[in-house]
RNA sequence: GGUGAUGUAGCUCAGCUGGUUAGAGCACAGGAUUCAUAAUCCUGGGGUCGAGGGUUCAAGUCCCUCUUUCACCA
């Protein structure tokens, strides 16, 4: 039975670039779709720019453009980076739209005529440079809890409190740096505390992942507790969003309208192919809603939005997926490590996307868990399985058929094959679960038996023997019916690669069926080249660039959150340092590969620096008064690797060592405990 | 701080409702092979399953305490 079936991923904040973590989620939404498709249902999938909120408007006056201009700009990078990476939306649309005034509109309307919208007055800061009340994450100042200072409106990053932003010591506004005074505003609120009952069914009915429905129970309570609080759904002007319909200067808040965006996305798309918008949204539909989202936002996708749609009369989603995050090399991305990674720098460096979906989809499982995208195991990963096993297949059978028997395949029967079909259900069953983990491991199990099979049939053997052409005829078929299989099975997570090898068999796109026919006899093209194999150096070129990248940046633009104009006050000799801001030094162990005099430098010595990287760095260090150059060479150090470079009368500085003096002596180097080893991280 | 997840060979991961000597891929070692972008095939070494207690005839698998990492707290 062909099912109908609308899908989501979740929405990206127009206020930055994609990165590896956002594309574990397309990439893995993209693969069920892929695979649902191929097997003939009827399936939609839908995303959009997220536009709305404080700091889409900040940004963009900070850049001087409009807030339309600068999400205009978002979305066409954002789309660019999405097709490269072979996500194939049905319609990637803007949350900014008509369809979406529309239909927040008249959800709102909805919900209030279901008695389900409140008032309230609510006292908030409110920044009277700016002239504007001001987001949690915009007020900064000293925790009350240990005195940290310079902490964000809602918790503290160094003892990890929550509170809320009048909590705050000496707080202060992030966008101007003026002191906030606390304001009295009316705000809308969704009365989510009296949808306690609908939610606690809706989240136990088998719409959540176990673990996710586990972590709900935490806020919707049991029966009879009283734990949901109301939703506080409006922002007050200056705001980039909709106006509320009934309420001049009030804005929808930015989660209010961004699921709705997913309504608004598929509205847009109905108008384009002539579909029936209410056949997949309204109270009663028999079409699918899948949404598929990072477990941060489970809050959002699993009370609100299902409460939202409930109270305004329209579906509630049939199931909504949670992924855990991405860490690179076991660690969270991190600038300084370059490992921060955006989806165009892998482009530029790794240029082959379906290296970085073959990996993920070996990685995903359909749990909450994070994966982790070990950068050596990626290399190994992929040069193995993909080049090694998978296209070797062809690589290794193809020419025979193409210069014995011109091009021509015969029809073939093998044990192999067979055991290939019979895992039909099993792979397609683990696709259908998100277990993307376990399709693969199925699918390189037979791969690993198709390479035995012509390892045990030996065609090059075979060919050298006279009157053998036709056993060497059916090995090179059989062995190739069984990449066509292969394909087949492979072609959801590597769909370019797919259609490489439908063309060098002549044939029409795969679907899953295919599998179970066999290609009989066929006239195939000449073989080429599908996938080369991925140099670790692309890598370590893509991670150094975008350290590098960082440190241009972070001089040329500061971050959003960091108030461009602040005056803090200077810490004094007592103030702590947070534990993440000392992190932000890298730290590492240097060997001293060699040192030399500077001509013309009174205090300074040239030292290059092997600090594990690919390229040696080059310091100048004031310590020309202290040693000898001939001394320091194969001396370990500790320098600081992610100072930005300057650029001295003598060349370019690209770091800098530590020494210890005062008035009494000096400059002495640092040096490590032996065994210490260039690189290393210093912590 | 509270809550939910998480910690299994050097690396990345499987291990269903507790049941024979804990599995795979990569990496490593030995052998075979040369059709294939040194790819492939066969064989092998390697783990007190985060720590400590407990339940049980039997625990990686259940319970308790501690601990690692991640996320959320409108």
């Amino acid at each position: 039975m062909t099912r109908k079936i609308l899908v989501t991923s979740a929405l990206p904040y127009a206020n930055g670039s994609i990165h590896l973590g956002h594309l574990v989620e397309y990439i893995q939404t993209d693969i069920w779709v892929r695979f649902l498709k191929m097997q003939g249902h009827t399936v939609h999938y839908v995303c959009a720019d997220d536009t709305h909120g404080t700091p889409i408007m900040l940004r963009a006056e900070k850049e001087g453009l409009t807030p339309e201009a600068l999400i205009e700009k978002v979305h066409a990078e954002h789309s660019q980076d999405f097709a490269e990476f072979l996500v194939q939306f049905d319609n990637y649309y803007s949350t900014n739209s008509e369809e979406n005034r529309a239909l927040s509109s008249n959800i709102y309307k909805a919900l209030k005529a279901n008695g389900k919208i409140a008032t309230k007055t609510i006292e908030q800061y409110f920044d009277p440079v700016k002239q504007m009340f001001l987001p949690d994450r915009f007020i900064k100042g000293e925790c009350p809890k240990c005195h940290a200072k310079d902490q964000y409106g809602d918790n503290c990053e160094v003892c990890g409190a929550t509170y809320s932003p009048t909590d705050l010591i000496h707080p202060f506004s992030a966008v101007s740096g003026a002191t906030p005074v606390r304001k009295e505003t009316e705000h809308y609120f969704f009365k989510l505390s009296e949808c306690a009952d609908f939610l606690r069914d809706w989240t136990r009915s088998g719409t959540l992942q176990a673990e996710a429905a586990n972590k709900m129970t935490e806020w919707v309570g049991e029966a009879g507790d009283n734990k949901l609080s109301d939703w506080d759904i409006s922002r007050d002007a200056p705001y980039f969003g909709f106006e509320i319909p009934d309420a001049p200067g009030k804005y929808f808040y930015v989660w209010l309208d961004a699921p709705i965006g997913y309504m608004a996305s598929f509205k847009n798309l109905c108008t384009k192919l002539g579909l029936d918008f209410d056949e997949y949204w309204k109270k009663d539909s028999t079409t699918e809603l899948y949404h598929f989202i990072g477990k941060d936002i489970l809050y959002f996708h699993a009370l609100f939005w299902p409460a939202t749609l409930e109270y305004s009369g329209h579906r509630t989603p049939t199931q909504v997926y949670a992924h855990g995050f991405l860490t690179v090399n076991g660690e969270k991305m991190s600038k300084s490590r370059g490992t921060f990674i955006t989806a165009r720098s892998y482009l530029e460096h790794v240029k082959n996307p379906e290296y970085l979906r073959y990996y993920y989809a070996a990685k995903l499982n359909g749990s909450m868990e994070d994966i982790d995208l070990n950068l050596e195991d990626f290399v190994a990963r992929v040069n193995s399985d993909l080049v090694g096993k998978y296209i070797n297949i062809a690589s290794r059978t193809a020419g025979f058929i193409a210069k014995k028997f011109d091009h021509h395949m015969i029809e073939t029967q093998h044990a192999v094959i067979d055991e290939m079909r019979a895992a039909t259900d099993r792979i397609a069953d683990a696709y259908a679960a998100r277990d993307f983990a376990r399709a693969l491991r199925e699918i390189m199990k037979l791969t690993d038996a198709a390479n035995a099979y012509v390892a045990e049939a030996a065609p090059w053997l075979v060919a050298k023997e006279e009157g053998r052409l036709a056993e060497l005829h059916r090995i090179c078929s059989t062995a190739l019916e069984m990449f066509r299989i292969l394909t087949i099975y492979l072609k959801p997570v590597l769909p370019h690669i797919a259609t490489s090898v439908e063309t060098f068999f002549n044939v029409a796109p795969l679907q899953w069926v295919d599998a179970q026919q066999s290609l009989g006899q066929q006239t195939i093209a000449p073989y080429h080249h599908m996938v080369t194999r991925l140099d670790v150096k692309q890598i370590d070129a893509m991670v150094e660039a975008n350290k590098a990248h960082l440190q241009t940046s972070a001089t040329a633009s500061p971050a959003l959150n960091v108030a461009p104009s602040v005056v803090t006050p200077s810490p004094a000799a007592t103030d702590y340092l947070s534990i993440e801001d000392f992190a932000k030094v890298d730290l590492r162990i240097a060997k001293i590969v060699n040192a030399q005099q500077v001509e013309g430098a009174e205090k300074l010595l040239q030292l290059t620096l092997d600090v594990g990287e690919a390229t040696t760095r080059n310091v100048f260090a004031g310590i020309k008064s202290a040693y000898d150059p001939a001394s320091l060479i194969g001396k370990t150090t500790v320098m600081v690797a992610n100072l930005a470079p300057r650029k001295m009368k003598f060349g370019l500085s690209e770091g800098m060592v530590l020494a210890a003096s005062d008035d009494r002596g000096g400059p002495f180097l640092l040096s490590p405990d032996v065994g210490a080893l260039p690189g290393m991280r210093v912590k």
